[in-house]
DNA sequence: GGCCAGGACACCA
DNA sequence: TGGTGTCATGGC
């Protein structure tokens, strides 16, 4: 039993199955992903929706809509020019190197298949551990602002860390498991929304453990 | 009106 | 190698 198997336990025990990801097929949650990218997941859904509803949510639809036709239908989500140049990125990319199967671009042996994601323009780590675990089911867990708060806070790890330290960190401390990733992730966002925001500062968290900013908080008011 | 949200990249010192 | 600016919408 590790510090981070105890953290899974409480958060799983506070907020109950997440049933991540959110989306009908493995290649929605890929452009989920790129979509999200520093953005909040109402307006994600609502880009989405609007790929739906213009029958463009397919990979080939994406490659070859006009890049500005594309943004207009993905503005909701910010970033929209940036994001319709990944996204097109991506699919060209997947298209090519899958033989037009994204099936066969994800059976692959994993960390080949990280290294390959890496290297498309637009797709960093958070996006492409996102892309491994939720989308083709790949022991690789994804870190995100929320874990690097939660875990700094809980004085696990320096709040600079980097994501690949990060990362190793949470991975040597945990079985290789996509379903037990899959959950953790999908926990530490529910708990980052609800429990652990920037500000104001956490307060009654329900890991029942006394994290960073409550001892700050209580040094302050003498509690 | 400011803060925040499931980042990534180009550029510069 | 690390710091900074840029990209942008929408809810609270």
């Amino acid at each position: 039993m590790t510090m981070l198997t105890t953290i899974f336990e409480r958060l799983l025990e506070r907020y109950g199955h997440r049933e991540w990801w959110p989306a009908e097929s493995p290649f929605e949650v890929c452009v989920g992903a790129i979509l999200t990218q520093n953005t909040n997941w109402g307006n994600v859904e609502k880009a989405i929706a609007n790929l739906k509803a213009a029958d463009c949510l397919t990979p080939s639809a994406i490659a070859t809509l006009p890049p500005q036709e594309l943004a207009a239908l993905i503005r909701p989500a910010g970033y929209f020019n940036v994001k319709a140049r990944r996204l097109q990125s991506f699919c060209t990319s997947a298209l090519a190197a899958g033989q037009g199967d994204l099936e066969r671009l994800f059976a692959q042996d994993w960390r080949q298949l990280r290294q390959w994601l890496l290297a498309v323009n637009g797709i960093g780590p958070e996006t492409a551990d996102s892309m491994l675990l939720y989308a083709a089911n790949r022991p690789s867990f994804v870190v995100d602002a929320y874990t690097r708060r939660i875990f700094s806070r809980l004085g696990l790890v320096d709040e600079t860390i980097a994501y690949e330290p990060l990362r190793s960190f949470c991975m040597q401390q945990l079985p290789e498991d996509p379903a037990l990733y899959n959950e953790f992730h999908a926990l530490i966002v529910e708990h980052g929304k609800q429990q652990c925001r920037p500000r104001p500062r956490c307060a009654d968290c329900c890991l029942a453990i006394q994290c960073n900013h409550q001892r700050q908080q209580n040094r302050q008011t003498g509690g």
